[in-house]
RNA sequence: GGGCGCGUAGCUCAGUUGGUUCAGAGCACCUGGUUUACACCCAGGGGGUCAGGGGUUCGAAUCCCUUCGCGCCCACCA
């Protein structure tokens, strides 16, 4: 069989990841083994796979993969989420392509043209995923809005409105214009932007004098109920109980005083509009002012704006300034940098509004999960550092305004049966609302109020509006996904709950993260997973985060097309340290599509070689004892760098185990000569060893790897490498470790002298050693094979007319036929001379100070004098070649 | 304004409680090498005042102070 040189992951990946799924070797069912059970940060429904999660799913099927080898039953289960806004937004947009207006039509219209565009895209990203290699159980698939998903949230609404923990309430909110609904704190991103703060002069009612206010948005005054200064400001006492003429309206608003206000900021004079501003809003609850809303939901101004109605906020801004310039009230104008909140999805300027919303009261919900954190444990965060961030959010927790002014989404299960802000009931559906309103209206001490309520039907009931925000269907996920929410008691969420590891970004800690923790003490009563992992940002080699609009993020199917997907998987690997961003560049795929071709060239080493029952070499003999010890000292590592989630660190581990220890040592140490076959004993072990290493390999590179196992040696159906069994820890033989390492000093220097005298390969040579440490010579057998060394001698006195290095005390000689360089010999050990005594003198140093030897450690000092026993041994041999050759 | 983190080789990063040659790895770079698994390769090599300054210590990349530079998170000062 001819197999090619160069690996294609084209002709394969498909074809494995066909047959694992045929196989269901992905799929999960409870069984007695231990569970090991990551939940998918389901990526938005309609969304297309990024560099981002590119990162994330594929170290979450590093995890998902190793514990499968590892004989836990892994279960990862993938699914999307709704993404009311954005997913609306998109709609929107859509449809405004089609000439039609939200607007224009219904509810039900609506969704129906989101669910076509759910089932057109939802999904696409899952099939990116398979080609990357997730190895999901599919059959679990999940969708925020699946039925059941949204009974789930239903439900959950309920139970907590009858727990007394969701209320309704107006109050300042953030309103994003554009979108026409309002954002949680999270949602909104603030940003510096050059603007103006404009000084305005209000005259006094009933007198000349005029007080002169400071403000970024003029055109709020139309807005204002009042003027506000410090009563600690003496500037201003003079206007105690007056009452000043707002510009343009001729409002007339008094003057009150507030500690609040900032004596040194603009003139120490505030202009109040509490519809605009929540410290406004709160002076005004305060000092009881009137509240006028100058704003449409898509902030062009109202009626109250006077000949201003129906502009926008920014047009009016700018128009307002001109006015109050003509009619003399502007005093001046300057250059002021401001934060401005802008919304994360639409990037409008977020208006703060006085609307009616449902609030979830969060301190008493939030406290079992800040403790799981940093008290008892039982949630660790990786890195830890995120611990910081997750406490002060934790601990100035604020309550979450869950209602969302969308039609995508789970819709708020309030039924409103009257005309008062009281008259609604929350319930599961629509028949319980009229079963409870009843209920309530039954015993109302007002008997029309009792007659009215005999009368209700379902006709009546007028259910709210609103959908709630899609984080309030997501942190409920790792239960939701398994059935835990509408039933507790199964054997899904029994088994499967609290999941394992979860692997997301940062940027999501409060949205999803900490709101999970919550939601898991509060329905399941314990942890949702045991660790979180968070993977840093995807950037490019400028440091520039990866986005659309600079249009640096590089097309993942077409990366996973030139590198193949297990390329591509090391690529994102190699350079990903825990927590903190990783600089993509596609340079690091090239490193992984080469690694790969290297696997795969090792593979085509060992299917061509013939196998014969001859004696096994000697060199072969040890070079696969002591490459046991060293996989085994590897896989301790490994194991310690897994238990960090250090997932970079483990990749390199086994990277440098595959390509140098593996392929560059041991291979060369068996190889056969030319046209010769491999004795049987070593060949078997050989084999076995590649097919340890397969499976360290395996969770990274998981296509290129069963391609290779499957053809190593025939295999069963069920002996997939997928569900192959990970290598059990061994006692690590450091002697043979030791002397390996010394031999391959001395294979290095050998090749070395090689380089420098130009002597090719083919050319045998010999070697004397005079030696001293007697670890070598086991491994004589090694080096000949190595080097083609013809012989080796040992020698009582330096050979003369030879070159010659060093390994620790031992010295080696090689006689050359032609006459050597001594000039550039004296050089060279007269440089290694010096720099030896030099190392010898700063020991000696070290040792003849008093402190030292009284203050450092036994162990340390032990070491020290080794060192000088070294250096001095060494000096012996070094001056002994350069007295022999002069 | 408050908090957290970072600055080590050209690049990306390791460096655990100060003490085994601790100044490292991978990539990149330089030199040489193709009949004999792989040039997507092999062998060899150069390269860093551990951001700057000060301190503690017998001993500092590691601990403390300080300066400079960078990043992130939180916060209602118009």
């Amino acid at each position: 069989m001819e197999i090619p040189s160069k690996y294609d992951p084209k002709k394969v990946e498909n074809h494995w990841y066909d047959y694992w799924m045929e196989h269901n070797y992905f799929s999960s069912k409870p069984d007695e083994r231990e569970p090991y059970t990551i939940v998918i940060p389901p990526p938005n429904v309609t969304g297309v796979l990024h560099m981002g999660h590119m990162l994330n799913n594929t170290i979450q099927d590093v995890l998902i993969r190793r514990a499968r080898l590892m004989g836990k039953n892994a279960c990862w289960v993938p699914g999307t989420d709704h993404a009311s806004i954005a997913t609306e937004a998109k709609v929107v947009a859509k449809l405004k392509e089609q000439g039609i207006d939200k607007t224009d039509i219904s509810r039900e219209e609506f969704l129906k043209h989101a669910w076509d565009w759910t089932h057109e895209y939802g999904g696409v990203i899952l099939e990116q995923l398979k080609k990357l290699g997730c190895s999901c159980d599919w059959d679990r698939t999940k969708f925020t809005m699946d039925d059941d998903m949204s009974a789930s949230v239903i439900k959950v609404f309920v139970d907590l409105f009858d727990k007394g923990l969701i209320y309704r309430g107006f109050r300042m909110v953030n309103w994003d214009p554009e979108a026409l609904t309002t954002l949680s704190d999270e949602e909104v991103i603030y940003e510096e932007k050059e603007g103006l703060l404009y000084y305005l002069a209000y005259p006094v009612e009933g007198s000349d004098e005029r007080v002169t206010i400071a403000t970024t948005r003029p055109e709020t005054i139309l807005g204002d109920t009042a003027v506000c200064t410090n009563p600690n400001d003496e500037r201003y006492h003079h206007l105690r109980g007056k009452k000043v003429i707002v510009p343009i309206c001729d409002r007339i608003i008094p003057i009150i005083e507030d500690e609040y206000v900032t004596m040194e900021f603009g003139t120490g004079c505030l202009k109040v509009t509490p519809a605009h501003d929540i410290n406004d809003k709160d002076l005004g609850d305060k000092h009881q002012l009137e509240v006028i809303d100058i704003f449409n939901p898509d902030a062009s101004l109202n009626s109250y704006g006077l000949h201003y109605e129906g502009m926008d906020r920014f047009e009016v801004r700018k128009a307002i300034v001109k006015e109050l310039e003509e009619k003399g009230f502007l005093v001046k104008k300057e250059a002021y940098t401001n934060k401005v909140g802008t919304s994360e999805r639409t990037k409008a300027v977020i208006e703060p509004r006085l609307s009616d919303q449902w609030f979830l009261k969060m301190e008493g919900l939030a406290k079992p999960a800040l403790e799981a954190v940093l008290k008892t444990g039982e949630v660790r965060l990786f890195p830890k550092k995120f611990e910081n961030t997750y406490r002060h959010w934790m601990e100035n927790i604020r309550d979450w305004n869950i209602s969302r002014q969308l039609w995508w989404g789970q819709q708020i299960p309030a039924y409103y049966y009257g005309s008062g802000t009281e008259d609604f009931v929350v319930a599961e559906t629509k028949e319980e609302a009229l079963e409870k309103a009843k209920k309530h209206l039954s015993g109302h001490p007002d008997s029309s109020r009792r007659v009215f309520g005999e009368s209700l039907t379902l006709e009546d009931l007028r259910q709210d509006e609103d959908v709630l925000d899609t984080w309030f269907s997501s942190w409920l996920w790792p239960i939701s996904v398994f059935g835990g929410i509408l039933d507790p008691e199964n054997e899904d969420v029994n088994y499967y709950y609290p999941t394992s590891d979860l692997v997301t970004g940062p940027d999501i800690i409060f949205f999803w993260v900490s709101r999970m923790i919550i939601s898991g003490y509060e329905y399941r009563g314990e942890r949702p997973f045991q660790n979180v992992y968070f993977t840093g940002l995807v950037r490019d080699k400028q440091r520039r985060k990866m986005s659309k609009q600079l249009g640096n993020s590089p097309d993942a199917l077409k990366l996973i097309d030139t590198y193949g997907a297990d390329g591509v998987r090391v690529g994102l690997l190699l350079s990903s340290a825990a927590g903190n961003d990783l600089m993509f560049d596609e340079d690091l795929c090239q490193q992984g599509k080469n690694f790969a071709n290297k696997i795969w060239n090792g593979f085509r080493l060992l299917k061509g070689w013939e196998v014969a029952d001859i004696e096994q070499p000697e060199a072969s003999k040890r070079g696969i004892e002591w490459y046991t010890a060293k996989f085994n000292q590897t896989l301790e590592t490994i194991e310690d760098h897994y238990g960090k989630y250090r997932i970079s660190d483990a990749l390199m581990a086994i990277y440098k185990l595959v390509w140098d220890d593996y392929s560059s040592w041991l291979l060369e140490i068996v190889k056969p000569q030319y046209q010769q076959p491999i004795d049987r004993k070593s060949y078997d072990a050989v084999i076995h060893i590649f097919e340890q290493n397969l499976k360290l390999l395996h969770p990274f590179m998981p296509f290129l790897t069963e391609e290779v196992w499957q053809h190593i040696t025939p295999r069963k159906p069920d002996e997939a490498l997928v569900i192959a069994s990970w290598p059990k820890a061994a006692e690590i033989d450091q002697e043979l470790i030791r002397g390996f390492n010394f031999s391959a000093e001395v294979v290095s220097g050998i090749r070395t002298i090689r380089k420098e005298k130009n002597i090719p390969q083919r050319q045998a040579l010999q070697l004397s050693v005079l030696n001293e440490e007697k670890v070598a010579e086991q491994w004589d057998c090694v080096i000949k094979k190595l080097t083609n060394i013809s012989e080796i001698s040992y020698v009582g006195a330096a050979v003369e007319g030879a070159l010659s290095f060093r390994v620790k005390s031992n010295e080696y000689f090689i006689p050359i036929g032609e006459s050597i360089d001594v000039e550039a010999e004296i050089k060279k050990i007269t440089a290694e001379l010096e720099y030896t005594r030099g190392f010898l003198q700063s020991v000696q140093k070290k040792l003849s100070n008093e402190r030292f030897v009284n203050n450092a450690p036994e162990k340390v000092i032990a070491v020290e004098r080794k060192k000088q026993a070294d250096a001095e041994a060494k000096i012996e041999t070094l001056e002994r070649s350069l007295a022999s050759l002069g």
